[in-house]
DNA sequence: TGGCATT
């Protein structure tokens, strides 16, 4: 048997009247031989010259390697022997395991006794942000893929350390041309709300196509005043919704003054999303000319379209200002919960909680504000907002530590 | 009732 952590050499430049038998002598010295193949054309057969290696133990290869590579000419060639750890064994991409879920508060330290017993660790790194705080991940190389492989299979999802929220990833880390892959994915979410996927296959296709159209005519009226815009952008929401029988209930048309005088718990849920609407809003009456336009808005929307459109990281609001959003249609995507709650104030960040193995929505998610006005007011508008057979449920976000007796 | 990440 071959040793867990054992190297496959590539053997270059050898006479190609040299078979298996005729080698196993020169490299027998340095070890016992667990594998020794000569490379034959695939097709004809032909001995092309070189050969993998594989010692049983891998200190025999370190042997080998040192004592010939470039060290020797074998009869008949004019170049010095090769000896040297085989393409497929990497460069080290191939025993680099990425550990994610980490608690915030583990060290390089904790997260190496956790792989130590799988194998000899050449390098772990506990990945950290600009104040040095934790980002929950890691990566950790073993001198061998098996010794990686090991690990993996232990310790994958085996345990949730305190202070993760799921259970533990270890998996090989990405690949050069997957880190390639990634940052050309975080750039391309970057330029614009939508990913190719929402456009191309997302279950209300033309809900979002409504709101391309919705994006474009923000563009198109930049030369137009912010009332204007943010009172086309949402008749235009509210048409993209209604026509897309994701709202049920029928749209009544209602005056800022009748959604006012109505107790907001007897209103119909869309009358009370007006209703909220005009409650936030009359925080900014004359200064911004809203007092009498149908469609009040408030003026923070455009300021968040036109001027950072490209920063959408993950946060967490201030205290009051984050809102948990339940029963949410299965398809319901971050931009599409995103477009739901813009109307209600700047919108910090939009995530619809996904389960990791099956990638599907758990139909609920959360929404963060910069202001707890504004989650007020979300949530006033669109509590009991019914979708299809179904009503959401807006509240605020539970503290992480609620619920818990001491 | 999250913040899932790739030096």
């Amino acid at each position: 048997m071959k040793e867990p952590d054992a190297i496959k050499l590539f053997i270059g430049q050898i006479p190609r009247n040299l078979e298996e038998k005729d080698l196993k002598p020169i490299f027998e010295q340095f070890g016992k031989i667990y594998e020794l193949t000569v490379i034959k054309d695939k097709y004809t057969g032909m001995h092309k010259g070189c050969a993998f290696l594989t010692y049983c133990a891998r200190e025999s290869a370190l042997k080998a390697q040192s004592a010939l590579h470039e060290q020797k000419t074998l009869p008949g060639m004019n170049r010095p022997i090769q000896v040297k750890p085989a393409d497929s064994e990497g460069r080290g991409e191939d025993r680099k395991l990425f550990v994610g879920m980490l608690g915030k508060q583990q060290s390089d330290e904790d997260v190496r006794k956790m792989f130590e017993p799988f194998g000899s660790i050449e390098e772990c790194t506990v990945l950290r942000g600009p104040d040095g705080t934790s980002k929950g991940c890691a990566f950790v190389k073993f001198q061998g893929h098996a010794e990686a492989q090991a690990a993996i299979n232990t310790l994958h999802g085996s345990r949730t350390l305190p202070g993760a929220s799921s259970s533990l990833v270890v998996k090989f880390a990405d690949t050069e041309k997957e880190r390639g892959l990634r940052r050309m994915q975080q750039v391309a979410s970057q330029l614009g709300i939508f990913s190719p996927m929402t456009l191309n296959f997302g279950a209300y296709n033309a809900y979002t196509q409504a709101l391309v159209q919705q994006q474009a005519l923000v563009a198109q009226s930049a030369y137009l005043s912010p009332v204007a815009t943010v009172a086309a952008v949402q008749m235009q929401q509210m048409a993209a919704l209604n026509a897309n029988g994701i709202i049920a209930t029928p749209i009544t048309p209602i005056t800022p003054s009748s959604a006012a005088q109505s107790p907001a718990a007897a209103l119909d849920p869309l009358q009370q999303a007006y209703a909220g609407m005009q409650h936030y809003t009359a925080a900014y009456p004359a200064a911004y000319g809203l007092v009498g336009q149908p469609f009040p808005q408030q003026p923070t929307l455009v300021a968040q379209q036109h001027q950072q459109p490209q920063q959408q990281q993950q946060r967490e609001g201030p205290e009051g200002c984050n809102i948990f959003i339940y029963h949410l249609p299965q398809e319901f995507t971050d931009s599409e919960m995103l477009q739901m709650f813009l109307p209600f104030g700047n919108v910090i960040s939009a995530k619809v909680f996904v389960d990791r193995a099956t990638n599907q929505s758990k139909c609920f998610g959360f929404v963060s504000f910069d202001n707890p006005a504004s989650a007020q007011t979300a949530i006033q508008a669109m509590n009991g907002f019914q979708i299809g057979m179904k009503r959401l449920k807006v509240q605020l976000k539970r503290p992480k530590d609620a619920n818990r007796p001491y």
